[in-house]
DNA sequence: GCAATATATATGCACTCGCATGTATATTGT
DNA sequence: ACAATATACATGCGAGTGCATATATATTGC
């Protein structure tokens, strides 16, 4: 699973290689393209149910869970950035907002200066779990009521290793 | 954790259901996920790439490619609406940049006073096809150097439905 | 033929995003 | 101990986004 795609050997006894172009075959591109289009109709589904539910966005939703998962100390900034994929300055904002609506809290980090642990409150698991019966209802529209047990399960897996790479 | 242990038979008398709570199953949640973040990954790194690379954004190449595939006559900005899945109120400022950008004209539509017909010229095939290489290569490094040729259809094949669907 | 309605596109607004950068604290090298 | 560098988080800014709405043309019902 170690990577290091070298697709041109260092040692070919290529003149001078014009730079090797790597091109992703048909079947590739197509699934480039699902997942595009496949995602954008998700997410979109999901903020305007979210919205037209008077419910927070998305962002909050995930966030929320992370931070439902990781226990009493929370987590930094940099964590939810990990393990959201977003940028940290729209985490630090986001957190913003959550603080702002009582849904965390942020305390002082007791063992590191800069950071700062991010707690879920009360408030913010009630916001979370009024969200998910609306989210859960996109979910199944928008991808279960398309695919099979086994299909989800094979897309989950074929994506693992993508997702992988991505965060390293 | 899983049961619900008032299990509505959907089969009873129908007197009035109180609407039908639909959840997805762990698969298909599963695969949800791994679409969002496989999704959130490829369209950052792409537009990183074109970034750095000093090229105009995803959208640019998604449009100029609909637009290329299109012909002579172009199309509408409602048809590049449905084939993008993007609102149409950002197509319509999507092709003020492609055409402050000289990729794009518009021209009035011959049959219907309200429509006009987009269409690319030779410097946004241009635009296009600087684009390509770069992208290219994010779709072969995120995606086509962790899948098979026959996992990458298998993606294709199965949100197909997902897609179609989506866009009715 | 005209009012009512539908469709194609544009625009004001508020909001979120990514990037670049700023500030504070921690770590490392000498 | 101290300068240099790295890390954690915040913020200003420009840009793109969705929604609601405005404007112009088409179509439909009477």
């Amino acid at each position: 699973m170690t990577k290091t795609t070298h697709a041109v050997p260092m040692d070919a006894p290529s003149t001078d290689t014009p730079a090797p172009i790597r091109r992703p075959g048909e079947a590739v591109t197509a699934a480039w393209i699902g997942l595009m289009r496949a995602q954008q109709i998700a997410i979109r589904s999901a903020e305007r149910a979210l919205r037209r539910a008077g419910l927070p966005a998305y962002g909050w939703y995930d966030a929320l869970w992370e931070l439902e998962k990781a226990g009493d100390d929370g987590l930094r900034i940099t964590e939810i950035e990990q393990r959201m994929l977003v940028t940290q300055s729209n985490v630090s904002r986001l957190v913003d907002r959550l603080e702002a609506a009582a849904c965390i809290v942020r305390r002082p980090s007791p063992t590191d200066g800069r950071a700062q642990q991010i707690v879920i409150t009360a408030a913010g698991r009630a916001v979370r779990a009024q969200m998910w019966p609306v989210y859960a209802e996109v979910i199944q529209t928008v991808l279960g009521d398309h695919v099979s047990a086994e299909e989800a399960d094979r897309i989950a897996q074929i994506l693992a290793p993508v997702i992988a790479e991505g965060r390293g």
